[in-house]
DNA sequence: CTTCGTAGTGTATGCGTATGCACAAGCGAA
DNA sequence: TTCGCTTGTGCATACGCATACACTACGAAG
């Protein structure tokens, strides 16, 4: 059924061999059998089989991406850009999520013959790092750094979006500040929690325990969290969001409640995703070059490959903050 | 480097094909030996290579999933519950795009050592159905029908949802009706138009040519599109949107010229994703099962493969109409 | 006591490609 | 004329696993 190499050998009148390394462009083979070969293959729709190249090379031009979970917008807008990048620099992509227990999808990255692995959940906690690290497999994180295996790693740097964030809060006249956090087992949301408190002090602004709420990066979560802060006797005025996902679902938890931002409540996320730009929306929010990290990754990720050796690095996007519908000076007292 | 069959089997004091018999369970290996080298292969971490098994095999399950664009919020819901679908039935998803040209498009699928393909691309004139029908490698069509190759298909019916969408348009006096349609060259923009003209006229409405407008499944065209629209002298008091995405572009362009909805403007989307249940949308829509629809896709590839001679299928979803904020009686006269 | 079936395992081989090495032809320099 | 080098190609083989087939041991049936 499938057409082979040897087809192709036969009907150009070359050996196998030939073939493989006419059609790869070696330059030890002569101009004239390239173009025969090339147009043999052509002819019988010959198109090389990856199984076989793999087995034979040892490698697959194969990058996994592991995400946590597709629902999310977040890892949507990232998908595509780091797809994009591979394909320049001539890799493909192999989707992979944390559907299933820790180890099972530790195994499977391995056993799936990929030449790299862009780690994109935030989970600290993950064996995949270990496993792959054992196996002598190539990996990097994306949007979070290292845990206990060291590796490269593209983050975006919260602090100067927060300060330029927490000023706006402080020059609108907020003094009741809300949050809801990522999940603390994340750098990531580690990482905007220390920026954040930094920069809220900085400005003579405080973050009380009592509104302060912790969970996963996602819609549901944030609205969750934001009924339960507005429903505080003296709800915050303001609440800064782990990351824009959760904000929308601040917004949603704000509509359902009658709640009217900005007036009544303002809202801070955090990535500029690009429905944050849209007029039913116009989320505030810290934004960075989303885009240009997840490429970043993937450049990351197949320098690591074609160049082992190189020292580990950690490219950190710089954050700013855009101010958009959502945030305002506080009408009730 | 890596870790063989063969080392298993030398450390379990048996012969590699046992090995390979014995982690796939098969039937003819005793008890003791399967758990003999169950043993030995954890022991020193043995994953089988997938690029070994495919050789030998002649298959990866593996099937891809083409789509047309990943940063369409569309596309993004149906990779994870097709992603999840495929991982139950024992096999693995390859994210494909239509980023480069269509012949390229179409020699990666095949390349790939994919054991089928889900077409999820709306356009008509892609050259991958002829291509993979004469690879003989196995593909169905995702929310579109057979253009010229015919092959299992999963799609929405929209006559239902148009019939109760329209009936709910026509009995709170809507007259003046305007469309942003989907590409004309994709069986999905062309279904939908015919069921909605359709359904249109049954109600005594009529969808005039001055207020249709037509564009990719995208949010920017449907902004586009529904900007022109209102700059009529007399624009539409209602709009039906190519899909949901499309419809976040209206909601977006009349937020921007001050129209506000649903009092000026009325807005349906169709596909109902999930964010147009959220309160800060409240998109009308029509709806249908597309969690569903994505888990029978998987279901099909799956069963295109292990049962080639099997009768082409196509599984057609009911649709139905939900009405949300977005749609009202018209004030403006 | 022979024959046969069955359970369990090993042997041999193939899948399609890449690559180390051998080899032939051609050419320039000594 | 010989030697050594370059260029282009073929030969042999390896990659890791699956599978057809062969074989052994053993118990049941005749």
């Amino acid at each position: 059924m499938a057409v082979t190499s040897r087809d192709v050998a036969r009907l150009a009148g070359v050996s196998q061999p030939t073939v493989s390394r006419a059609l790869r462009d070696d330059p030890r083979v002569s101009e004239d059998t390239k173009r025969r070969v090339r147009e043999s293959a052509a002819l019988i729709g010959y198109v090389p089989s990856e199984a076989g190249r793999a087995l034979s090379s040892g490698h697959t031009r194969r990058i996994g991406l592991l995400v946590t979970d597709l629902d999310n917008q977040f890892y949507a807008h990232i998908i595509a850009p780091v797809h994009q990048e591979l394909e320049r620099l001539g890799y493909q992509l192999m989707l992979h999520t944390e559907s299933v227990d820790n180890e099972t999808v530790a195994e499977r990255l391995i056993s799936n013959g990929l030449d790299g692995v862009i780690l994109a959940t935030t989970t600290v906690d993950s064996v995949a790092p270990l496993r792959l690290r054992d196996r002598g497999l190539p990996f990097i994180y994306f949007n979070r750094t290292a845990s206990f295996v060291p590796a490269d790693a593209t983050t975006a740097a919260p602090t100067a979006g927060f300060v330029a964030a927490a000023t706006a809060v402080r020059d609108l006249g907020h003094t009741r500040i809300g949050a809801v956090l990522g999940p603390s087992n994340t750098s990531t949301a580690q990482a905007r929690e220390i920026a954040l408190r930094a920069a809220l002090a900085d400005c003579g602004l405080r973050l009380e325990q009592d509104y302060v709420r912790r969970g996963p990066f996602n819609t549901v979560s944030g609205d969750e969290a934001t009924t339960s802060l507005l429903n505080l006797q003296r709800p915050p005025t303001v609440i800064f969001c782990g990351n824009d996902v959760v904000a929308y679902g601040a917004l949603n938890a704000a509509r359902r409640g009658g709640v009217i931002v900005p007036d009544d409540l303002s809202v801070i996320g955090f990535d500029n995703l690009p429905a944050a730009d849209w007029p039913i929306i116009e989320l505030s929010t810290i934004a960075y070059d989303l885009v240009g990290m997840a490429r970043a990754a993937a450049g990351l990720i197949v320098g690591r490959i074609e160049n082992p050796g190189s020292e580990v690095s950690h490219v950190e996007f710089e954050t700013a903050f855009i101010q958009r519908g959502t945030l305002a000076a506080p009408m009730s007292r």
